[in-house]
DNA sequence: TATATTTGTGAGTAAACACTTACTCTGGGA
DNA sequence: TCCCAGAGTAAGTGTTTACTCACAAATATA
């Protein structure tokens, strides 16, 4: 990905911002260009068009995810440790930047252009990599139960963190997302240990 | 709900049919009415607006389910077979008319519409009071393990349906929806029987 | 048959949208 | 001092959107 310019990430951060406040259809040139003070032709001196500042954030999501996923698999952990560390990741990120919620579960939108929904699969795929790899090596060491498919816990797992999430989003937000994610993180860990 | 005439009925079946063929962005008017070979005045004569055209799906999906999910908690059924009723009956559903998903996972859409995302909140409370009830009934007598709270088992089990069927539409229908809906089942019953 | 109601049409409307164009201003290097 | 690239603006463009309206045809009712 390419060096974004100062003007670029105001504008980059502002989207994420409105796209927080209006959810992703208010996401618009008109409003990003109010929200800057500038005009809308401003907007187009630093973008080339709307997909390209859409397609900037889903990136600069994806990079955020690569580089804070990319260890935990690694780490000297248990599984059950390494699998907190996915779920806070996720809760504090969405607690701290609603935006990233909003984008990220707005994949029925993307799903016309190919270009952004791969975006939100490869963030996906992220997700279900980290947990396969920690959960194998549970399994394999003895610390997560066997009876099950990885794959199915990994549904379980990602679903009822989406499922939550939703839930909060759809509330506008009105309980605390750590806190029942904390919650929800233990009953997991009851059911998945051996 | 009023009752609906022959001609309402069809827009609404037709509407149905637009938003699984392109998705809730692919539902307008124009498209409307070519579906249905009349002038898109024409469609003005049955329904106020296109709001009222979203409303009676909402609502005739929520009737739907409330008919088919009413006598589940009630049956004599034990709480594991209550709850493969309740998974049959959405994987059934989905794969039956693949549009129901494509609105219901639409929340995102609604969410700047209080009157929609409502009716979108309706459908998941009728599923998660549902499942309260199977699930504190199991507890009770013995079948549920009670070492996790209820309203996480619902997160868990509701949650991995809704990330099934995201993945499956993703994929544009790839796989058998029923089957991985079985095994997740499956799995599901293990983790939660005491 | 005459009349009233329902249903449909075709040509609109205004607003929203992403994006473009012609032009201006400004600050730094030749 | 001159020039010019980068960053800005105002006022567009063309398209799509939901929705309206005067009128006409079809159907029901008297």
């Amino acid at each position: 990905m390419k060096e974004l310019s100062p003007r670029q990430l105001e504008i980059v951060n502002l989207a994420i911002e409105l796209i927080a406040e209006k959810s992703i259809q208010g996401l618009t040139i008109k409003n990003l260009s109010k929200k800057i003070g500038l005009s809308e032709g401003a907007i187009y001196r630093h973008f080339n068009s709307k997909f390209d500042i859409l397609l900037t954030i889903l990136s600069s999501f994806l990079q955020e995810a690569d580089k804070s996923l990319q260890n935990v698999c690694e780490s000297d952990n248990s599984a059950l440790d390494q699998i907190e560390s996915v779920f806070m990741y996720n809760f504090n990120r969405f607690t701290e930047r609603p935006a990233i919620a909003s984008v990220i579960f707005s994949e029925s939108i993307f799903q016309n252009d190919n270009r952004l929904s791969v975006e939100v699969l490869k963030l996906l795929d992220k997700h279900e990599s980290t947990l396969k790899c920690i959960i194998e090596n549970g399994q394999r060491n003895g610390e997560i139960r066997v009876d099950i498919q990885c794959d199915k816990l990994i549904s379980m797992i990602i679903g009822s963190i989406r499922y939550t999430v939703t839930k909060w989003r759809l509330t506008n937000f009105e309980f605390d997302l750590i806190n029942e994610g904390r919650i929800l993180l233990e009953s997991i860990k009851k059911l998945i240990k051996k």
